[in-house]
DNA sequence: AAATATAAGATACGGCCGTATCTAATTTAA
DNA sequence: TTAAATTAGATACGGCCGTATCTTATATTT
């Protein structure tokens, strides 16, 4: 047999090692997985990592991006700002509940160490992800006399990823009564629905 | 003269180390501050410090408390419910401003790793802190008429807390624009302000 | 096809973590 | 005052991080 010499390069490196980083995470969680680990699984070593990703969260959020599924929020159309608001926090429960929880805390802590890495996250996260079709959905409420229409700020825009994040990090579930309340005694009130 | 083998022991060593270790905050930050470095500042070592902390976010906190001035906020009353809110805020805003901004994303990172660790943090923390007075403080505004009377959730006790974070954590800082942003489009709607 | 450039792979390093083990100083109990 | 129990201090370990260096396979250029 011809002993393999091959070396894979580029894209189909990066692919085997974004692969074995998604396997790494699923197996071990975010915490436990580290970047030798992944280089092992994917038979290179540390090095080839860290020429493309400056650490571990860069490398997670990348395999997140290729696998993860990441969220494609339909935008409801419900008929009441409350259900609409219902049916969006239903969904990004749905995608919080793939994301282990553990996984989740673990990529906001090391956003926390770095700060810069806040954007990169975004893409992947719900806070502003939320935010590029929340205000449509506002309009809409405000055509249909629900709420008055006006400028709204990104700070009251962001509130309900805010609103989302926190309670995820702080308990490690989101029920629906923790919607409820989030919804009636804070958003509807804040977009000033009667 | 004589050679020194004295050996510290309890309180004694325990000041010393905790006073290293506050020191050391100070110099390089919290990230940059290490267990080994507090050790050899104290002229102990490691061990002696696992004995008695568990991790660094343990023994900062423990320093944090002992020579961090911790916030001892005045409950404030100062004839609206609005501007109880921003002599609130300023006082939060003071109290954060002197704890590095670095040292707080620091801690609350570790805070997401280990999550056991929350209670222990919201000691020191305003989050918590907050809700003690934040309920008197509506209560006096109801019985003003500020406000509606009735019973406000846990939830909508922390909001301020929760928005106060989520401000330092993202920008650096807490600006007056941001401060009224908060109470008049969120807090006060939420509220029920009229 | 040969020369050159690029990037993979291997190895080693210093830094810090958290743990374990051993010794000897200091307390406390007898 | 002596014996026993604590606990400080010293050292060493394996684990992972992130960096640097070197060699060698593969692409690219000429």
């Amino acid at each position: 047999m011809p002993e393999n010499k091959k070396r894979r390069r580029g894209a189909d490196l990066e692919n085997a090692i974004l692969t074995a980083a998604w396997e790494q995470l699923q197996e071990k969680g975010y915490q436990n997985a580290t970047i030798e680990g992944v280089a092992a699984a994917a038979a290179t070593t540390k090095t080839v990592l860290y020429r493309r990703w400056p650490d571990k969260a860069h490398l997670m959020i990348a395999a997140l991006i290729k696998f993860g599924e990441l969220p494609d929020y339909q935008v409801p159309d419900t008929g009441s700002l409350r259900s609409d608001l219902f049916a969006l926090f239903g969904q990004m429960a749905a995608f919080l509940d793939r994301l282990n929880g553990e996984t989740l805390r673990g990529l906001l802590a090391d956003r926390l160490r770095n700060l810069e890495l806040g954007e990169l996250l975004s893409r992947a996260n719900t806070t502003d992800t939320l935010k590029t079709f929340l205000r449509p959905l506002l309009v809409r409420a405000a055509d249909r006399g629900d709420i008055p229409q006006r400028e709204w700020s990104d700070r009251v825009i962001n509130l309900p990823g805010i609103l989302l994040l926190n309670e995820v990090i702080g308990q490690q579930t989101l029920t629906v009564a923790a919607q409820t309340e989030m919804i009636d005694e804070i958003l509807l009130p804040v977009y000033g629905a009667k």
